[in-house]
DNA sequence: CCCGACCATCGACGCCTAGTCGAGGGTTGG
DNA sequence: CCAACCCTCGACTAGGCGTCGATGGTCGGG
C-alpha cells in the first residue's frame, strides 16, 4: 500500500519529516537541520554526506519537539536533560514524585518545580482519591463519568492513568460552564468512532506478527490518530467562527 | 514607628526590589517595570504616580519569577496561568500530555504558523483553485469534501479561509492512509454536536445586547471549544491506548 | 528653598533564541 | 539527462526580554 514505505533501517531527511508532521505540524527540514547543528540530535550520514536517521534518532527527535510545545523548555535545557540520559541518569526532574502537590507556597530556593513528566502520561498511576483530588471532582461525578464510559480505571487494574486525569480536569473545568456527563456522552461516541476508522485501517498492519509490520502499525496508530485529532479540532473551529459571523 | 522596616502596607518600587533581591538576584527595577507593561503585575499608583505594591502583588512577582527561573515559561504563559488563577483555575500543569492544545495551525510552505486554537487563521482567502495547490488535494476531493460538509467557502463569499485550508491539508494526509471523504463525514457531525453544545451554554449571554455580556460570551465560547478539543483528543488517546495494550 | 535620592514615562537600542532563506552545488533513480 | 532530493554556509529576521538614557516630577531633611 505505502509507497513511502520505510523497510531500511535509516530514513532521510525528507522521509523523518513526513514521519513527523502529523505529531508536530510545524517541524520543517530547516529545523531539523538546526537541532542538529545545536547539537540536540546526531543523524549518521551515508558516504555521499546525506543525513541518514535512526530510529532512536527519531524518538531524540519527537523528545525535543515534545519539550518544546508542551513544556516550553528552551532547547539548551532539552539538551542538558538529553546529555544527562545518555550518560544513564533518568531524565530531570527533581522531587515532584507525587501526584502533584497542591501549588505550593512560592517556595524560595529553587529546585524545579517540576510535575513528573511522563513519556505519555500514561505511566502515571492514580487511586480513585488520588484522581479525584488532582482533578477537582467530586465523587458522583465521578461516578457519572465512569457510567458513560468518559473515563475508567486501566482495563485490568484499578487505577487510572494520565490520560483519564486530562479527561477527568477538562471535565471538571467544563462542568464550570454548566455542562454536565450526560452532555459529554457524545464525545465519547465520537472518539469511539474515530478509534474504530483508525484501527480498521490499521487491522491488516496489526494481524501480521512480525515485529517491524507491528511496528509500523503503532506509527501509524500515532499518526493518524494525530490527524484525527486535528482535524476535528479545525472542524469545530471552522463552524464556530462561521456562525459567529453570520 | 521607625522607617526602617516598612510595617505600612504599601512597598515602593525600591523597596520591593530590595524585598526579593535576595531570592532573585538578577530583578531589577526596569525587569519589574516591564513586567507591569507585560500585564503580568498591576500596582496601585499614588495619587503623584508611584507604584506602590501590596502583599500580593508582590506574591505575584515572586510566583512570575520563580516560573521564569525554575521552569523556563515564557511570560506569555505565565500570564495566562496567573489570569486562570485570577479567575479561580488552578492551571499549574498536570502531568498527563500537554493540555496546551497543541494545534498548531497550518504548517507547510512559508505561512504564519498561527498557534493555539482561537488565534485567527481565518484572515486567509484562497480561491478554490489556490486551495487545491496548498492543500495538494485534486479537485474530485475536494468536490467530495464539499458535499459531505467538511469544507466550504466562507459563508457568503466564495473564497476558503485558513479553517478550510487546515481540514483539506489534514485531509490529503489521511487520504494517504487510505481514509476517504465518506469515512470522515462522522467527524463532520461529531463537530457539529460539540458546536451545538457549546452554542446551548452560550446563548443566554449571546442573546443580551448588553456589550459586555457579548464579549463574555466570546470568552467562554473560546475557552469552551477549547476544552471540548482537548476532551475529545484525550479520549481519542485513551481509547487507543486501552486497546493497545490489551 | 534647595539638594540628593527616588520615581515616572518614553523611545531607542541591544542581545539572544530559534529559526528561515537562498545561492551554489552534489546525488540519486527512473 | 532530468526531477527530486540532499548538502553547506552565510545572511537575515521576528519575537522575547529587557536595558539605557533623556527628561522631568516628588519627597524629605537641613
Amino acid at each position: 500500500m505505502t509507497a513511502a514505505v520505510p523497510a531500511r533501517a535509516y530514513l532521510s531527511i525528507g522521509e523523518v519529516l513526513a514521519k513527523l508532521r502529523p505529531e508536530f505540524p510545524d517541524v520543517t527540514i530547516s529545523k531539523i537541520r538546526f537541532l542538529e547543528a545545536e547539537g540536540l540530535v546526531e543523524p549518521q550520514r551515508t558516504s555521499s554526506g546525506y543525513r541518514k536517521f535512526g530510529h532512536d534518532e527519531i524518538q531524540r527527535l519527537r523528545y525535543v519537539l515534545a519539550a518544546q510545545r508542551d513544556r516550553y523548555l528552551p532547547l539548551r535545557v532539552i539538551k542538558d536533560h538529553l546529555d544527562a540520559m545518555d550518560r544513564g541518569l533518568e531524565p530531570p526532574e527533581g522531587p515532584g514524585s507525587g501526584p502533584r502537590v497542591p501549588m505550593s507556597v512560592v517556595s524560595a530556593d529553587g529546585f524545579p518545580t517540576s510535575e513528573s513528566f511522563s513519556r505519555d502520561g500514561s505511566e502515571l498511576r492514580l487511586s480513585r482519591s488520588e484522581l479525584l483530588e488532582a482533578a477537582g471532582l467530586e465523587d458522583e461525578q465521578l461516578r457519572q463519568l465512569e457510567s458513560y464510559g468518559l473515563v475508567g480505571p486501566r482495563t485490568g487494574s484499578s487505577h487510572y492513568d494520565g490520560d483519564a486525569l486530562v479527561v477527568a480536569k477538562t471535565v471538571a473545568e467544563m462542568a464550570a460552564f454548566g455542562l454536565e456527563s450526560r452532555h459529554l456522552r457524545a464525545f465519547r461516541s465520537a472518539a469511539d468512532r474515530e478509534v474504530g476508522l483508525v484501527e480498521q485501517v490499521v487491522a491488516p498492519l496489526a494481524r501480521q506478527r512480525n515485529p517491524e509490520a507491528r511496528q509500523r502499525a503503532e506509527e501509524v496508530v500515532r499518526e493518524l490518530s494525530a490527524l484525527s485529532v486535528r482535524l476535528h479540532a479545525a472542524l469545530v473551529k471552522a463552524a464556530l467562527s462561521s456562525d459567529g459571523r453570520r
